[in-house]
RNA sequence: GGCCCAUUGGUGAAAUGGUUAACACAUCGCCCUCUCAAGGCGACAUUCAUGGGUUCAAAUCCCAUAUGGGUCACCA
């Protein structure tokens, strides 16, 4: 290519037509050049030189090659935004270099569950961990399956979840409007551009016929499709198009689209690394008859226009990658790059199947909620589930939290996980036994705030007791793991207060022989001394046990079990159980350190009661 | 059916051609211990879906088969 005073000069060399074009850099947009005629020329910088292709075939013989422009104008009259205006309203973004730019697209069809929820964790942790940008966008082009408030429980759901939404349909940003179904003007102007450089065109025909085309196509064993020589409407002359015009006759704007099966386009996949897929040949639909456009075209668009730099994704999007690469090279834009994320599933029998908000009640956010398993402990899942190594790092570093972590995409698996709420559980667990008794204390709160009213009343009116119960055994180097979820809280402190002690405490108790009040009336009125410190309070305990021919010693009592009534641990169980109602419980020294004289007295007389029944 | 992807213990998985296949959950055993939990120690894949091939060396690369999943819309 020369250039002779602002004019470029180019050689042409296609296959029927040889010669030079001239032109001015006003008819260049980005590597196409829009002749005055009409024609279409795209720049070809790849390899060996410069060369210029005509693209859109050979003109029909004795008809006048397409007036592109006119085409795009007369399908479009009232658009009158260019691209180029978009452009400027949407600027490249002002970030540092490695920053993440990514989005959650969700259809507002409803709440958040499990696999969305992970899905749009995803972004929000790359995003961030870059000092990105985390974008909300709704993608409610299918009306069908849109609910009244689709966005606003979505919002909600993340928000309970702590996600940091930096734009969002609710709250806005630069780049919007984030709801699809506001964007028609956007779409418009992107489609006529296509028009306008021949890469777009017209399609009437109609379901009928789309139908019969696939027939043909089965009965052929040829590949379903609207493409090539099924593409009957590519071919139709601009008199053609503009009579339908005028009869009113209803069109789709599709991709004319200059792939070739046979050959493999190759791209890189974050996730799932090097991907070799055929080209797409199909002239997919871009925009619907209503204006709007399906997923693919508007995903180019709106990623284009908000500077996404990385594609999460569903894997399901795979294998119409090449589809969405024809388009960004249309624009002559530059592609973002692809993560293509596997769906969290579930083990049904023996088939495997994705994680399904209908049928699995455990994918629901509410379940979650309900149960008070934490948020916190659901993104620690996440997390392992995202990147395996994070586990060990955190059970590494139990100071730190998610944000600490540097996660990897190409350490994503590239199967599908299998969602284990026992695992989550277990990992809740950790989480829980991490947390400061008065955070704890907090959390629970909040959680039975909407959930049990009267325990919540409770502890409320109690919060020094409440603290120092739930303080037994944690804030120490190894705490106890006993509570998985909020709701568990009840359960493990409930026996601490008179409010909710009764004699029906006991009823599930096996009673044992040893179970005698005489016992227990005699430790807590000659030896038992709030004030001993735990050795002390261990020691006159054995001291005690000899007296009621108990063995003070586990091992001595092991050997010889017929000389003694129990051991020493049986007294323990004596206490224990006239105190909590229950054989297992926590750290029984701080238990009766906690309680009072009088709820001790009034339990030893519940105990002997119940012992008469 | 075409195309694409996957397959490592009961489960989630690590290992990127190089000694005995990490780690975690679950299970079982022992220890510690006033019970339980926690914690500590140990057991649990003679082998990475199967069969071939390449290589001094294969879970890892190649080919075939099997199984599972995804996708082929004016759905996302």
């Amino acid at each position: 290519m020369k250039i002779i005073k602002n004019l470029f000069v180019i050689k042409i060399n296609a296959t029927k037509l040889t010669g030079c074009i001239y032109f001015n850099s006003k008819m260049l947009y980005n590597n196409y050049v829009l002749l005055p005629h009409g024609q279409v020329v795209r720049l070809w910088t790849l390899t060996p030189a410069p060369e210029v292709r005509i693209l859109l075939g050979q003109p029909k013989k004795g008809s006048e090659i397409m007036d592109y422009k006119k085409l795009a104008d007369l399908l479009y009259p009232n658009v009158d935004k260019t691209i180029e205006d978009y452009e400027k309203m949407y600027p490249e973004r002002n970030l540092s270099e490695g920053s993440i730019v990514a989005r959650f697209a969700p259809s507002p069809t409803g709440r958040m569950h499990m696999g969305n929820l992970f899905a749009s964790f995803i972004p929000e942790v790359f995003s961030h961990q870059t000092n990105g940008v985390f974008i909300l966008r709704i993608e409610d082009t299918d009306d069908k399956r849109a609910i009244e408030n689709g966005t606003e429980l979505i919002l909600e759901d993340l928000k309970a979840y702590k996600y940091r939404i930096d734009e969002d349909p609710i709250n806005g940003g630069n780049y919007g409007p984030y709801i699809q179904s506001q964007r028609k003007d956007i779409y418009s102007a992107f489609g006529k551009y296509l028009v306008s450089i021949g890469r777009a065109y017209p399609c009437f025909c109609s379901e009928d016929e789309i139908n019969k085309i696939r027939e043909i196509q089965t009965e052929k064993k040829d590949r379903i499709g609207y493409y090539g020589k099924y593409a009957k409407c590519r071919n139709l002359s601009y008199e053609e198009i503009e009579q339908k015009i005028k009869n009113n006759e209803p069109w789709v704007l599709r991709l004319k689209s200059n792939g070739d099966f046979n050959k493999k386009i190759i791209f890189k996949d974050l996730i799932k690394g090097t991907i070799e897929i055929p080209e797409n040949d199909i002239d997919h639909v871009l925009i619907k008859s209503d204006g709007i456009p399906p997923y693919a075209f508007a995903h180019v668009v709106d990623d284009h226009l908000m500077r996404v730099t990385h594609v999460t994704r569903d894997d399901s999007y795979i294998s119409s990658v090449p589809y969405h690469l024809e388009i960004w090279n249309a624009f002559g834009f530059k592609a973002p790059k692809y993560a293509h994320i596997s769906p969290l599933n579930k083990k049904e029998g023996e088939t495997v199947r994705k994680l399904s908000k209908r049928k699995d009640p455990e994918a629901a956010v509410s379940f979650y909620n309900e149960r008070g398993i934490p948020e916190e402990a659901v993104k620690l899942y996440f997390a392992t589930l995202l990147n395996s190594n994070f586990e060990e790092w955190y059970n590494q570093n139990p100071s730190l939290n998610i944000n600490d972590f540097r996660f990897e995409f190409n350490k994503m698996s590239t199967s599908g996980s299998l969602f284990d709420i026992e695992k989550l559980i277990s990992i809740s667990k950790t989480y829980f036994s991490r947390l400061k008794a008065s955070d704890l204390y907090d959390k629970t709160l909040e959680y039975l705030n909407t959930y049990d009213k009267d325990f919540y009343t409770l502890l409320k009116d109690n919060k020094e007791y409440t603290i120092n119960v739930l303080n037994i055994e944690r804030e120490v180097p190894r705490p106890r793991k006993d509570i998985s979820c909020y709701s568990d809280v009840k359960k493990e402190i409930s026996f601490m207060f008179d409010e909710l002690f009764n004699i029906d405490d006991y009823k599930n108790l096996e009673i044992k022989k040893f179970y005698k009040s005489e016992i227990l009336e005699d430790y807590f009125e000659n030896v038992y001394n709030k004030e001993d410190d735990k050795q002390d309070w261990f020691n006159k305990i054995k001291e005690f046990s000899v007296k009621y021919n108990f063995c003070p010693d586990n091992k001595e009592y092991k050997l010889n079990p017929e000389k003694y009534l129990g051991n020493v641990s049986d007294i323990c169980e004596l206490i224990r159980v006239m105190v909590t109602g229950r054989t297992m419980s926590p750290d029984l020294y701080e238990i009766l350190k906690l309680l009072s004289k009088e709820s001790i007295n009034k339990r030893i007389n519940l105990f002997k009661e119940y012992l008469n029944i």
